[in-house]
DNA sequence: GATATCATTTGCCATTTGGCAAAAAAAATC
DNA sequence: GATTTTTTTTGCCAAATGGCAAATGATATC
């Protein structure tokens, strides 16, 4: 619970009654590795945040391959914002790629605390737009690099993550092939 | 005016009091083809609305590569948020593709809206994330299709855009090179 | 620790894309 | 409307990536 508050801290000030009454709409739960958060034409009715294990947003592209579109670890929020805000169909899913804990919030809490805490507002917009602008700039670079400096960076920027992530997962991030990818392996060894 | 002011109201609901003021802190400016809105390196300090043109966002990738990262055209927010809202400085440039007209907010005159407009803050969350959603939803099929269909899909979905675009830029928002691109359209024809 | 299961690598060859330079087409300028 | 200038297309060949199947390696299960 502390990572949360921290995590919190960092884009607000929040006074010790208020972080109480956020604690009291959290909840803790776990997911079993594969199993999903959130699943694809089902509305997102919570948020996350992470406390522990990873997991991957996917989706199925136009040929029907399974594409990884994000990975998300440790002490980042974690919901389809688009169907979550605008009770939409969600267009991906989110699977645990090892076994998670995390700290979740229902729709029903979340709005309580947007109504309740003077400033949540401002604090979610930090985050969020933070968040967002992250998958932007990471994902920017897989178009406008080569296959093997798309692994590099993201090797370097990653380097903890990429351990904790299949090959596979990882080859339809970079929007190649297992077998690329493993090749361009091969080659910088 | 109008675009901006219609524009703003999908987003929540203002009285004719606060739309005047919105009004009067905006102002009017005009960009010629291949001018900059604003610049890699410099601190991003306006906000602008385009009411005519399209300008692109691009940078310079590993390579030196000129790299078109969106194409912006009319009724649409053009801001480098990361810049704007932390005063660091820009990753990009954001180049007028044609002539444009735009509405722009100073900084000064943009904070004077958030702390004036009670629910500015709410209408600022919506349109950037609105935006931000739109950004990523954009990019990512440039990772995980083909770009036959990568091209192809851009054309049904921003028909009118395409054409008012050099090929030379589209080729890189694609993620491939001119020549490349010349030849899938050829194999399309 | 043998066996089954899953993940990764490799071989072979087809297809796609890139790099470079020249040609053709289109647009701008006088 | 002829001449530049810019944009787009094309030819040639090299390099990168994909598709498929088999082999190898790693991990889990009994």
């Amino acid at each position: 619970m502390n990572e949360w508050i921290n995590y919190v801290l960092q884009f607000g000030n929040l006074n010790a009654q208020q972080i109480s009454f956020i604690e009291s709409k959290a909840a803790e739960i776990t997911i079993a590795k594969e199993d999903y958060f959130s699943e694809a034409g089902k509305i997102a009715r919570q948020v996350g945040f992470i406390l522990e294990g990873v997991l991957r947003v996917c989706y199925y592209n136009n040929k029907g391959e399974e594409i990884t579109k994000y990975f998300i670890d440790e002490n980042n929020l974690v919901v389809d914002l688009e169907s979550f805000d605008n009770n939409v169909p969600s267009s991906a899913y989110v699977q645990a790629i090892t076994d998670c804990r995390l700290l979740v919030f229902s729709k029903s809490a979340w709005e309580e605390l947007l109504n309740t805490i003077v400033g949540w507002d401002a604090v979610v917009r930090k985050i969020t737009n933070k968040a967002l602008l992250l998958k932007v700039e990471r994902r920017s670079p897989l178009v406008s690099e080569d296959a093997t400096t798309r692994y590099l960076s993201f090797m370097e920027k990653y380097t903890a993550l990429a351990n904790r992530v299949p090959l596979s997962y990882l080859a339809s991030y970079l929007g190649i092939t297992q077998s690329s990818l493993s090749r361009i392996r091969k080659n910088i060894r």
